[in-house]
DNA sequence: TTATATGCAAAGACTTTGCCGTTCA
DNA sequence: TGAACGGCAAAGTCTTTGCATATAA
């Protein structure tokens, strides 16, 4: 899936494109699971290992301020970043290995647009999150 | 939407029903809206000025494990309590005011199912938030 | 050059836990 | 009566912030 050009926007913003920032992009867009603000750090240390965990905070706050990033709520103390792709996608999270895969499915979608306009509703933003088994561990029982 | 019922689960797992926790079950149960651990403190302690918030976050706690309460995350650090209802529901929540609503839909509940099926997945739970701005906010422009 | 950004450490917000007295069944 | 529970305060976890220094543009 394609994501938006992280730098562009930043520049556009008039916001700096520093060493730090440019690292926790590439980790963001590099990544195949969903990172939290520890896990980026750690992966970024590995890059600079100056980077503070704070940097990384504010550096996914800004992120999300300029909408290239997703937060994304999994369990009660862990939320997990994701670049935003250039279309709309939802989430399965297995319980038992906590893989997490995407997919995305315009009808899901549409029949949501048409209920929240016969409700007269704005809709701005679409969150999916399915949980349960993934084939490789509902044989396993965990 | 009917709810499920509190005290025969709790007494059913071998709990006992403290007055505390029917304090907690009935706010939660009353509320039209979702409640955060500190609201749900704030309010109990009108009805009993010594119940704790550790109280509190113990008893959401044992819901939550006995599938007696759902909970929910809309902010990074804010997390909402309801108690389940016997159906599936989805929310809505207005960027303006704030205010949620329910809704359920049968159609797009079984796209997900099918969806899940497909891909070998056992679907445990399907969690689906809108947000946007409600009819009385959108021409605000807030 | 200078407005922004970073690192560090300290503070904040929310949640959990240990201990001991209390209470439900 | 005894296992489960609650209150309190202290500790834990995750996140933000203040301040001095460094840096992108």
């Amino acid at each position: 899936m394609p994501t938006i050009d992280g730098e562009r926007v930043l520049r556009g913003a008039g916001r700096r494109l520093t060493r730090q920032r440019q690292i926790v992009l590439e980790i963001l867009g590099r990544s195949r699971v969903h990172l939290d603000a520890e896990a980026i750090h750690r992966r970024a240390k590995r890059r600079d290992p100056r980077l503070s965990l704070s940097t990384v905070y504010r550096t996914l706050n800004l992120l999300k301020e300029l909408g290239l990033v997703e937060e994304r709520c999994f369990e009660r103390t862990h939320h997990h970043f994701e670049l935003k792709t250039l279309s709309e996608h939802f989430h399965f999270t297995c319980l038992g290995c906590g893989k997490v895969s995407e997919f995305q499915n315009p009808k899901v979608e549409g029949v949501l647009r048409n209920l929240a306009m016969d409700e007269r509703f704005k809709l701005e933003k679409i969150c999916i999150c399915l949980s349960g088994y993934c084939a490789d561990c509902r044989g396993k029982g965990s």
